[in-house]
DNA sequence: TCTTTCTTGATGTACGTTGGTCAAATCTGA
DNA sequence: TCAGATTTGACCAACGTACATCAAGAAAGA
């Protein structure tokens, strides 16, 4: 009736529950005939350790790191907030969160996080990836120690990654061409794309998505080269400033990644008639209001905190080497209209 | 270092265990005193009971019954598919779930099912509502004999239920109309909305939330009276014809419930010109094949699987008298255009 | 003061697993 | 066939909690 335990394994392979010990936590001094016969034991009874009993007896605790990019960008600064409050709760689930901010875009400074990580021996790490080869390198010894690795909302391409939390960003660049080239119906002229950088995986994934539909169906709208912003709205506000200036025939703006306070200053700014349709990334306060007023048009959103969630159920999934379903990772992008605001 | 166990709460209340354990579990033959003694030792360690051991101690199964409609709608045949697969896993966790598949729109037989999960001492009760008011009295009883309810999908008004879990159905109709609205941009006439019933909840308050925002921002396009379907194929495609035959001047159409096989199959028997633009609820075979067809325009979606696995999260929360993160109860309603189909 | 009732403490067993120790049984090789 | 190594079994204490029993102590009523 309920699930079987050692003793009944022990019982129907007709050894001692020491044996059956021995075998499961994979300790030597078991000929091979008897491992077999345990094997064979647990698969006819349907026998699953019970890790809860398991984690109590051998006083485990989930040391879990993660590494998020710091500075202003008021996303990442929400995700440092909840971690936060995970960090609490999830002490009920003997996991313990550790977090580092590293400065964003910098390679270099996340994978020396990384190896402060190794050298702390803990359980797994999941972090916002940039691209380099320090970080991939830094990635591989992780797992070479046994180290479980997630990558959060941005990825790593051909990394030895355990898993991936995050949006489809190339769906998301998609999505956002989709609307802005609805939204625009009928006006030709030209697109202008801000990124943050070109370094991180998603904001590369977002603007593919978005060219490959923005050519594929609406041909009547061009595509300006995208900017950098690094994700600061100052430096956002002079880049679109400049833009702006330079083509006056902008019917649309695509932001995929942070600044927006700066995107919308330079828009408040040029008052341009018509004024151009608008798709950003991350429902902030600045960006819902710019929402509410008419100023922004579409908002794509990831759920922080269903990607933290996430990120710890596959870490301890995967620490205990339970298998994982892969729609665990998949974020689901949100779009908020003016109408849809929560 | 550790969190603390009842071995520190009862030093420092200076009792015995067994005092503590008395106060912890509800048991009689303490003293006031002494109990205020106890509390105040476990609120100054922070004593949180450890729920795996407390499980492993008493043996506890959480026993969770589901009761979800039957028939062919596909989107309730996928949620018993989800249903079954996390059955296997949940095992895992020692919860049990059982379910049963009552008649759609039916609030008697759902009442009926559920006095049978009142019968059965199951820990939890989670349904897909029905109004009526034999579901609402059958909702009180269970609450009365201490089992946990939640609502999956559509709820229950003014009930007693513990927790819903699913889309804000407002604000999906609000979205729907905010699409529709700008899809159908400079082209006025006339919408036609097709329901399942005005039984269920969410599909009342999706048409309410449609209805709000295109009045407010889109006058130009008049509302005909919502249609019901009874969420079947058949149905639907019959009620459709006659309405295209009734209005050639349709622009838009948005079905908030089942039965998409019929929509398309009365659209394409149609063959107005140009076509209506079409918007509707759950990503099936058929919807999607309409999406990539450009017959449908936009398609709404919840995430069955994480409703499934949020509705667990909760249930045992609430069983375990563990507050309840009301964000966990959200799923956020997904926009699906041709773009983004995943 | 003595009995009765209420309150508390001490102790033990159990849950399913881990991780020991120690001795007994079994298998090697010479 | 015997020493030596290898494999196995029997047993125990722990993890943090639940639950039961029995006895000791305190408070209440007679």
């Amino acid at each position: 009736m309920s699930r079987p335990t050692v003793h009944d394994v022990a019982r129907v392979a007709n050894v001692s529950l020491s044996t059956v010990d021995r075998v499961l936590n994979g300790r030597d001094g078991v000929r091979q005939a008897t491992q077999q016969r345990v094997r064979a034991a647990m698969k006819q009874l349907g026998y699953e350790r019970d890790i809860m009993a398991a984690n109590l007896s051998r006083k485990r605790v989930y040391r879990i790191h993660f590494a998020i990019p710091d500075g202003p960008n008021s996303f990442m600064r929400n995700l440092a907030a909840e971690l936060d409050s995970h960090a609490r709760l999830a002490l009920r689930d003997r996991t313990e969160i550790s977090v580092s901010l590293v400065p964003p875009f910098d390679g270099r400074a996340l994978a020396a996080d990384l190896r402060r990580a190794r050298e702390k021996a803990v359980d797994g790490v999941v972090m916002v990836a940039t691209e380099s080869a320090e970080v991939r390198q830094a990635v591989s010894d992780l797992r070479g120690a046994g180290i479980q690795v997630v990558t959060l909302i941005s990825d790593l391409s051909a990394s030895a990654r355990g898993h991936f939390v995050g949006i489809d960003n190339v769906s998301a660049g998609r999505t956002a061409a989709g609307l802005l080239g609805r939204f625009c119906q009928g006006r030709p002229g030209r697109i202008a794309i801000i990124a943050g950088s070109m370094l991180v995986r998603d904001h590369v994934e977002r603007r593919l998505g978005f060219e490959q539909v923005m050519h594929a169906e609406f041909p009547d709208l061009q595509l300006l080269p995208p900017v950098e912003g690094g994700d600061e709205a100052a430096r956002v506000d002079e880049l679109l400033t400049n833009v702006l200036q330079d083509c006056r025939d902008i019917v649309g703006i695509y932001s995929l990644g942070g600044g927006n306070r700066g995107l919308r200053a330079a828009l408040d700014r040029a008052k341009s008639s018509p004024r151009p349709l608008v798709v950003v990334h991350e429902l902030t306060d600045q960006s819902r209001a710019a929402l509410q007023d008419g100023v922004f048009d579409a908002v794509l959103q990831q759920d922080i905190h269903k990607e933290v969630a996430s990120a710890l159920i596959i870490m301890r999934n995967l620490i205990e080497a339970v298998p994982v379903d892969p729609r665990t990772g998949i974020i689901h992008t949100e779009i908020f209209l003016r109408d849809n605001l929560p």
